[in-house]
DNA sequence: CGTCTTTGACCTGCGC
DNA sequence: GCGCAGGTCAAAGACG
């Protein structure tokens, strides 16, 4: 996360300004609205000056602002560029857009009409400068949170580090402290002990556990060890090795909470590191300072041979149930399991959107009437990805697609925006939503959710099976605007407007933002040109291409455009990741927002906010929350 | 004939 | 251990 990808961040999301520098045709993008006078104004200016190298000289200082943007002062531009603007003809300087374009040989202006444009001019450009000075004072801010951000990397950096070592102290003690015949024990002895770390080293960590052909759920036993034995893909998983990273970190309320971070996928190297959250079985919670040092230490360095792979028999010792642990890391390294649902009202049988399925089953959901169909992409063989498409039991005329996985070719275009939505919904959801329900019971009292929308079902629900973000389109499909507040959701405490420039949705960040947060919002084009920084409306996520005439195939735009825009932030998918581990780790010192009783949500916004993260959350007033 | 849909069987996870 | 529910497979049929 460098400083120079977060402030480009911050200037290209703004999507406003362009300034084209006079005389060389360039242009610079600005984080901010410039008037439509001066924008013309300038405008004007570089389609007349061919050789004004003093303007093409202050060009490259607003290019180097865009580019460096660090330590350039705005403001000694901006004078430099009046200075110059002083040395020019005087033909060449008083001509703003709003005039009849003079050429050459059109009369000389009068001394007081020049004299009035040249006030005009340097008023502008006062406006300007004075922006400048705003943005400045903003890419201040923003880079002292990141500087706050660091820190705090670094500091659950080095616990990490510090883990690992005791980690290894650990194993060499282990190494000279357990008898042989203790290492061979069967592996119910090690669960009843609860102390034994070490798992078997033969095993892989997503084997099918012992525990599990125990119980009599490996029906099928295989050659390959991972008892799916029809499934290529599940094949795959079983053949991955995995090592996990947990930390420990206690919950204020009655369990406890592991982050846990699967440190390396030991079979392509490829980062997949992941946060999770899991809230230990009452049997399992820690009864000794001893045992809690056992799972905060309890790291497996992937870069090392002689650590042995965990196993599920570690599992239980950690106080994973066995079955979920094994099943949360799979989840890890399939981001399949990640789901982005999307409820339309329509009569089509299906979603268009713009890919290839090959539908694959139907099946009868319970307390549903309505079939689920299965479809899978066949864009390309072998794409993981699937969709789930149901009719809503309540009201049939709304279809509930349903999307999981992340398409592995090139996509056609028209279903860019939805591969991207599902492909960035299940980094964001298993770097940052999957909790125990437990836990989340404070983003949303009987449905463990975060809100997006305005129904009250789950947007993000941690409840479900699998980690899922909805989209919910169904309440005015009519309707050319999006709204993301929900002033009508009784028993969803928050709602998340987040930055959606991309995809041509603007957001609208509430009044109360600060303006660092308003930074990373798409700046919305006020009617009147000037300035606006803070439009009126909060929480409101709008889309260019709204046509009211075309309510359905706009509503399929925007659920598209939208989701793709609120999960494929990757600031937003990192900082969520940021602050949900930053809360866990304030739970841990039992000093998040002052209050033990404060709610995860609540503590989760402050978290948000306190990192000037594009996320805005709106209490609904008077709503009692179960946190 | 190739592709797609249908549908019953099978597998797995989970709760009791 | 058993039963249920969700998800998937693959043979059979439909369709162009």
């Amino acid at each position: 996360m460098g400083l120079n990808t977060e402030e480009s961040r911050s200037i290209e999301a703004g999507n406003g300004g362009r300034l084209r520098s006079p005389g060389i045709g360039l242009s610079v993008a600005l984080p901010f609205e410039i008037s439509g006078d001066m924008a013309n104004t300038l405008d004007s200016e570089s389609s007349r000056q061919t050789h004004a190298s003093d303007s093409a000289t202050v060009a490259s200082e607003f290019i180097s602002l865009s580019t460096n943007h660090r330590e350039t002062s705005i403001p000694r531009m901006t004078q430099q560029f009046l200075e110059n603007e002083n040395r020019l003809p005087i033909n060449l300087r008083n001509k703003t857009n709003d005039r009849p374009t003079v050429v050459d040989g059109s009369p000389p202006l009068t001394p007081k009409r020049s004299s009035q444009m040249e006030s005009d001019l340097h008023n502008q450009l006062k406006r300007t400068r004075n922006e400048m000075e705003r943005m400045m004072d903003e890419n201040q801010q923003m880079r002292k949170m990141l500087t706050l951000m660091t820190a705090e990397y670094n500091a659950l950096h080095q616990h990490l580090l510090t883990a690992v070592a005791q980690q290894q102290q650990q194993q060499e003690a282990m190494k000279s402290m357990v008898p042989q015949s203790a290492a061979a024990a069967p592996n119910e002895e090690v669960i009843k002990n609860g102390h034994t770390q070490r798992a078997s080293p033969e095993r892989s960590f997503t084997e099918p556990s012992s525990n599990s052909a125990a119980s009599g759920r490996s029906r099928s036993p295989t050659p390959t060890g991972t008892g799916h034995s029809r499934s290529p893909r599940r094949a795959h998983h079983g053949a991955k090795e995995l090592r996990p990273l947990s930390l420990k970190l206690e919950d204020n309320s009655n369990g406890k909470i592991i982050v846990q971070a699967v440190s390396m996928d030991t079979t392509d190297r490829s980062p997949v590191s992941r946060f999770r959250a899991y809230k230990e079985e009452p049997q399992f919670q820690s009864t000794s300072p001893e045992r809690d040092h056992e799972f905060a230490t309890e790291v497996q360095d992937s870069g090392s041979h002689e650590e042995p792979s965990v196993g599920p028999e570690q599992s239980e010792q950690n106080g994973w149930p066995p079955n979920k642990r094994v099943k949360s890391v799979l989840q890890d390294t399939s981001v399949r399991n990640a789901r982005v649902s999307v409820r339309t009202r329509t009569d089509a049988p299906t979603m268009n959107d713009g890919c290839q399925w090959r539908k694959y089953g139907q099946k009868l959901a319970k307390g549903n009437p309505c079939p689920r169909a299965y479809y899978r992409c066949t864009v390309a063989p072998g794409c993981p990805v699937r969709k789930q498409v149901q009719r809503c039991a309540e009201d049939r005329s709304i279809l509930i697609t349903t999307y999981e996985g992340n398409h592995s070719h090139p996509l056609p275009q028209g279903a860019v925006s939805m591969a991207s939505t599902t492909s960035a919904a299940a980094g964001m959801l298993m770097l940052g939503s999957t909790s125990s329900s437990d836990r989340v019971e404070g983003l949303g009292s009987a449905e463990n959710s975060f809100s997006l929308g305005t129904h009250p079902m789950p947007m993000i629900s941690a409840s479900a099976p699998f980690p899922t973000i909805t989209l919910d389109l169904t309440t005015n499909p009519a309707a050319s605007q999006m709204h993301l507040d929900a002033a009508n959701v009784s028993r969803l405490p928050y709602n998340f407007s987040m930055a959606a420039a991309a995809n041509g949705i603007q957001l609208h960040p509430p009044s109360i933002m600060n303006p660092v947060q308003s930074a990373y919002y798409g700046v919305a084009k006020p009617p009147t040109g000037a300035f606006q920084m803070y439009p009126p409306n909060p929480l409101t996520v709008q889309s260019h291409v709204g046509n009211a005439a075309r309510p359905q195939q706009y509503l399929h735009e925007s659920v598209t455009a939208a989701t793709a825009a609120i999960t494929a932030d990757p600031n937003f998918t990192a900082a969520l990741a940021t602050a949900i581990t930053s809360i866990l780790s304030s739970q841990t010192n039992g000093s998040l927002m002052g209050s033990n009783n404060t709610s995860l949500g609540e503590a989760l916004m402050g978290a948000l906010a306190g990192h000037g993260l594009p996320i805005t959350a709106a209490k609904k007033d008077g709503a009692s929350h179960s946190m």
